[in-house]
DNA sequence: AAAGTACGGGG
DNA sequence: GTGTACGTACTTT
């Protein structure tokens, strides 16, 4: 008697942990499986012989041993109590109960439990398991009393986390929207709700509560979905058919567990990367995933492929996942390779630190080799991109916090500028992290290119969700906050990478390129009659200096590095526009790639460009001139017609603060507080959105209207958004020598003909 | 002129 | 469970 299937869920119940497995006909089971999560003290012998007391006060029953642990920076052993504590529930309590003594110092006791149950078990989300002594012949829906306990053992893998292939279950999914879409539906009016499984849909109407509780019910209880996928389900959708629910009396049936409420999490914001994020409260159910599309970083870059891929990789349960940011996905997975190796995890507080001096911010500061771009227009451009720059060096050269200044090699090849030493004798766990990432990646890229169809796809999502892990692992590198983070060796990192990007320049320059740009990892070359395989060669040569792999990213038909507009002439890092010769085109840092541009000017940009990288030649270029004029043209007229809707002229900004805490009348600030007027909440970190009423009014009310709050005699600027239009087409066509002046004249001229 | 506000990048 | 990145563009005071 066994049950195969994926293990699709795991978090701790009454007797070990609830697991369920999503088994191979794809019907789920509940299991209970026996597990003690683990932790450990160090202290003097007075203090550890006051923890079984300690835990038995608490009503905690634990197994504590003695035992042999490595400490992490110094690689030495150390002897530790080992507290294995025998309820998964009663972990917090432990912890927290051992963590009053004074003098103790706790390990590995931060985790969540899930987390320690796949890294003392070995056991990961979404691996396939023959499960022994458990009867699936019933094939139907296991009640959580009939669930059968089994220990992590009865658990025979059928696949390893390793594995670049690997199959995953059939998963039936219900998907919940909002009709309409808007940026956030709590700013809105009611809008009716769509359900559909399985091709079939159904709209529920918000004016008859009773009966959307009873068909959203209904719907779940006949196809029993693995699944549901919401927009704005955090914020909004769960929560708002839960109040409703209370209201009429009757319960939704979210879980597969009949006696379970909702696992829940509180929204917040905070400030990353000098961003402002909100994060909404998250919504969890047992025994289904629910996953927000539009509240998950993860699934919304790389869809359910690349959210499993890193669910198995990561040992994150895949709901929890889909809500966290990439940095704790890496972090797990840095926490699972040291419990693996048994090492012991330092607790990490999260104390508000010291400001850092002048002085070390400009050591932090110094990242990547920035040049300033020669600003114009040029013929015949290769760019050469180092790839996964970062990761590479840090997996080639063993960058680690550990390995860093190691007292063992004294005499290991020192990094370039700050002179550090890197240790050449154990291998660091950030490079043990990254080092399979890499390699899992250049395989799905190339099977990627090998494939088409699902297939294709498929492979797109894992690279793309690998991709982050790796962009990210740099980042974390650096994060003081970050367990593994240590800022030599982030320092250590950009280092050898301006040295490899200087290689490369030396190795370019003899051979006749000129560097019109180069930036981090990237270089854009020039030599008169350069071709494909010339850059193909150079690329070679430089790969064999600097020993990191390099590619051609492309070769321009043209590309043009513009100017910045706050000091007209110079070069900025990233902006440039650019056809490539197989006619695909790169573009950055201009207004399509803003989200806060209305969708009027982006599309309009977006059509200049496309006529645009129909040029090959600078001479072609200019003979297109009159059809991007021509839709500037167009576009203005439309502006002053009034036939442009509210929503493409919507900008749309996050805030930063709540409305009150504004300190101006930036438009952002007056629309923000037009809202909150009307008795919308806001939180910091939330997208808004509003059109330009009347930019120069002297009543800052006037000059802006958020489009929750737009009436149906509504009316926009139409001078600042044709300034925003000519501004945009500046921005494509000032290689070209026109300003916005000259463009004025332009449109003037002809529609003078027209009318 | 200074201060306030927001955004991109990576592929 | 995450922190004053940095440089540019633009508006408001």
């Amino acid at each position: 008697m066994a049950l195969v299937g994926w293990l699709f869920d795991a978090y701790p119940a009454e007797a070990g942990m609830a697991v369920w497995i999503a088994g191979e006909g794809g019907r789920p089971h509940r299991l209970t499986v026996l597990f003690a999560p683990i932790f450990y003290a160090t202290g003097p012998g007075h203090v550890l012989e006051r923890i079984p007391s300690a835990l038995a006060s608490a009503g905690v029953a634990a197994d504590v041993a003695m035992t042999m642990r490595e400490e992490l920076l110094s690689g030495a052993a150390l002897p530790v109590l080992q507290i294995a504590v025998s309820s998964p529930l009663a972990f917090p309590t432990a912890v927290r109960a051992v963590g009053r003594i004074p003098g103790a110092s706790l390990f590995t006791c931060d985790l969540s439990v899930p987390q320690l149950f796949f890294a003392q078990t070995g056991l990961f989300p979404m691996g396939r398991y023959r499960v022994e002594g458990v009867d699936a012949a019933e094939g139907g829906r296991p009640v959580a009393a009939q669930a059968p306990a089994v220990t992590p053992a009865a658990f025979e893998p059928l696949s390893a986390p390793e594995d670049f292939e690997y199959a995953l279950p059939p998963l039936v999914s219900m998907r919940l929207r909002l009709d309409g879409d808007p940026i956030n539906p709590s700013h809105g009016r009611r809008t009716e709700l769509e359900a559909s499984v399985d091709g079939e849909a159904v709209v529920l109407c918000p004016d008859r509560p009773e009966d959307l509780i009873i068909s959203l019910n209904r719907l779940i209880e006949r196809y029993d979905p693995d699944v549901v996928l919401t927009e704005w389900g955090d914020a909004f959708l769960v929560p708002r058919l839960q109040r409703l629910a209370r209201r009429v009396g009757v319960p939704l049936r979210w879980n597969r567990e009949r006696h379970q409420g909702l696992r829940t999490r509180r929204e917040r914001s905070y400030t990353t990367y000098g961003q402002t994020v909100f994060t909404a409260a998250a919504h969890m159910l047992h025994g289904r995933w629910h996953l927000d599309l539009r509240n998950s970083f993860i699934y919304g870059e790389s869809e359910l492929a690349g959210l499993l891929e890193i669910a198995r990789l990561a040992r994150l349960p895949v709901q929890y996942l889909a809500r966290t940011s990439i940095g704790t996905a890496i972090s797990a997975m840095q926490l699972h390779r040291a419990i693996q190796r048994g090492i012991l995890i330092p607790w990490h507080k999260s104390e508000p630190e010291a400001f850092k001096s002048a002085e070390e911010l400009l050591i932090t500061d110094k990242g990547g080799l920035t040049y300033q771009p020669i600003v114009g227009l040029f013929e015949g451009v290769g760019e050469l991109d180092f790839s996964s720059m970062y990761p590479t060096i840090m997996a080639r050269f063993n960058v680690s916090p550990e390995t860093m200044n190691c007292p063992c090699c004294p005499d290991a090849p020192r990094v370039p500028e700050t002179g550090a030493r890197l240790c050449q004798r154990r291998k660091g766990l950030v490079p043990e992290v990254l080092e399979p990432l890499l390699e899992r990646r250049a395989y799905y890229k190339r099977r990627k290119r090998e494939t088409a169809g699902a297939d294709r796809a498929l492979y797109q999502q894992r690279q793309t969700a690998l991709k982050w892990c790796l962009v990210c692992s740099f980042g974390y590198l650096g994060y003081r906050n970050a367990r593994f983070g240590r800022i030599e060796a982030h320092e250590a990192t950009t280092a050898f990478s301006r040295e490899m990007l200087l290689r490369a320049k030396e190795v370019a320059e003899p051979q006749g390129y000129r560097m019109l740009h180069a930036l981090v990892d990237s270089m854009w070359l020039h030599r008169p009659g350069a071709t494909c395989e010339d850059y193909d060669a150079l690329s070679r040569t430089i790969e064999q200096a600097t020993n990191l792999p390099i590619f051609v990213e492309g070769f321009y038909d043209w590309i043009a590095f513009l100017p910045s507009r706050t000091h007209p002439g110079l070069g900025v890092p990233n902006r440039y526009v650019g056809r490539f010769e197989d006619g695909t085109s790169k573009v950055r840092g201009i207004e399509v790639r803003r989200s806060d541009v209305p969708a009027l000017i982006e599309r309009t940009q977006a059509r200049m460009l496309d006529v645009l990288f129909g040029a090959r030649t600078v001479v072609e270029l200019r003979a297109a001139i009159p059809q991007v004029l021509d839709i500037l043209t167009d576009v203005i007229v439309r502006l002053r017609n009034g036939e442009v809707r509210a929503v493409d002229l919507a900008v749309t900004t996050t805030i930063s603060r709540a409305p009150e805490d504004y300190k101006n009348n930036a438009v952002v600030a007056v629309a923000a507080r037009q809202m909150a007027r009307a008795g919308i909440a806001l939180h910091p970190g939330e997208r808004i959105q509003y059109i330009i009423t009347d930019a120069g009014a002297r009543l800052p009310d006037d000059r802006v209207r958020p489009l929750a709050l737009l009436g149906p005699d509504w009316s926009c600027d139409a001078d600042y958004y044709t300034d925003q239009v000519l501004r945009a087409t500046e921005t494509l066509l000032g290689p070209l020598d026109y300003s916005v002046e000259r463009l004025e004249r332009e449109v003037r001229a002809s529609t003078s003909i027209i009318s």
